[in-house]
DNA sequence: ACCTGAACACCGTTCAAGT
DNA sequence: ACCTGAACACCGTTCAAGT
């Protein structure tokens, strides 16, 4: 008998593999996402999963560049400031959906995704004007935010397990009062009241791209308030 | 037989435990760090730690917050820029020669040490005049750059593993011409050429600090330069 | 090519037992 | 109070075997 054609007996495919990690990856976090529960979810041995994914090294890179994809890159728009702010608040979206991802972020190198979005990153400073040193630090700057800020963000999130964080902060109100901190305890009522002034995450790229800007801009004014310490290499 | 005073068969105190588990964490990493390596370079059976730990988790608290005493808390200076700037700088370092603290910073409760580190900054923010809107997102934006950018830098540094940096970065660059990424190309090689525009952690924090005083300074000028998006509660 | 279970070398932690 | 080894319920991954 010749050999049938390849009929679907695959019912495994990477990507059906990647989806359902992801998918368990946002239930469990990361660290509790294992092979074996993996495969149980999908009714499948432990060791089929080794098939499509090289290890479970190879599983998260791929997870995370997945969930990568959904950033929208900055548009190609003359307003450089309106297209960066659009494409980070995307990824800040993006990242506290899926909160594990930007732990990863940070560890791991970048897949496809990833470089095309610090590729556009990249092209809209230059395209900007911004000089070759500028185009460097912001590029740094921009992306050290978009991560460090929403991975400090969700660390406020999480850090008490799933306790009502309002519980938590009241709790923690009570030993600060014994310790002797008092604006830290100052601060922590301004969390748990007004709870918000506004856009934190766009109020911080606000300070940078205008640093950016100042360094930057022909208009510069004679004050001694733009960034120090920067030499022209 | 009355019972003995307490002489020293305590071989082991929770300083020393903690004291060790750095020592391994700075060896492997906090994630290859194992209650059974631990008893073993200690010479004590693995459940023995247990007396002095409550678990891992209370374990790896314990150290983190045993590396951020290390930080330099701001100085009650007049000068709150260069308060904030040098301690910065210090945490900087300290988080650089620890590299698996910043990780777990951003995961978990501050223990005492790093409560003494937040009360200092809002402190100096709060001497510094700025009001508390300023106080609440300035802090946030300086203490989100200090192990944000960190984390960052160290990902950089280790995303290879221990492979030469520029090892990594020139085969990286050949798959960066096959993709179609000509500013991402520009800028790994900006990495491996002059290395270093100089200090990029001062450099972007530089920018937050001008942004907080701009926002706060009494001679505003009336350009639209300062940071949008700001509203006082 | 794809899937599998048994086995190996690890984990953190509970428990009953020793001093 | 302090220390201990055996045991339990997990890991990721290798290997030999099946289709």
């Amino acid at each position: 008998m010749p050999p049938r054609p390849s009929v679907p007996k695959r019912t495994l495919i990477r990507s059906r593999v990647l989806a359902e990690a992801v998918a368990l990856a946002d239930e469990l976090g990361v660290d509790a996402l294992s092979m074996r529960k993996l495969a149980d979810r999908m009714g499948v041995g432990t060791m089929s999963l080794y098939t499509h994914v090289a290890n479970k090294d190879d599983l998260v890179e791929g997870i995370v560049d997945m969930v990568v994809q959904e950033i929208d890159v900055p548009a190609a728009t003359e307003d450089w400031r309106r297209a960066i702010g659009d494409s980070a608040a995307s990824a800040h979206r993006v990242l506290l959906a899926h909160p594990w991802v930007a732990g990863e972020w940070t560890k791991r190198m970048p897949g496809p995704a990833r470089l095309r979005f610090m590729e556009a990153i990249l092209a809209t400073l230059t395209r900007a004007g911004l000089d070759e040193s500028l185009v460097y630090r912001g590029y740094h700057a921009i992306t050290m935010h978009i991560v460090g800020f929403t991975i400090q963000e969700l660390g406020y999130r999480s850090a008490g397990g799933d306790a009502g964080l309002d519980d938590l902060a009241t709790g923690f109100l009570d030993s600060l009062a014994a310790a002797d901190l008092p604006h830290l305890a100052t601060h922590v009522r301004a969390h748990l009241g007004v709870q918000d002034y506004g856009d934190e995450f766009g109020f911080v790229l606000g300070l940078l791209l205008d640093g950016l800007q100042r360094a930057h801009g022909p208009e510069r004014d004679s004050s001694d308030t733009r960034p120090h310490g920067f030499g022209h290499r």
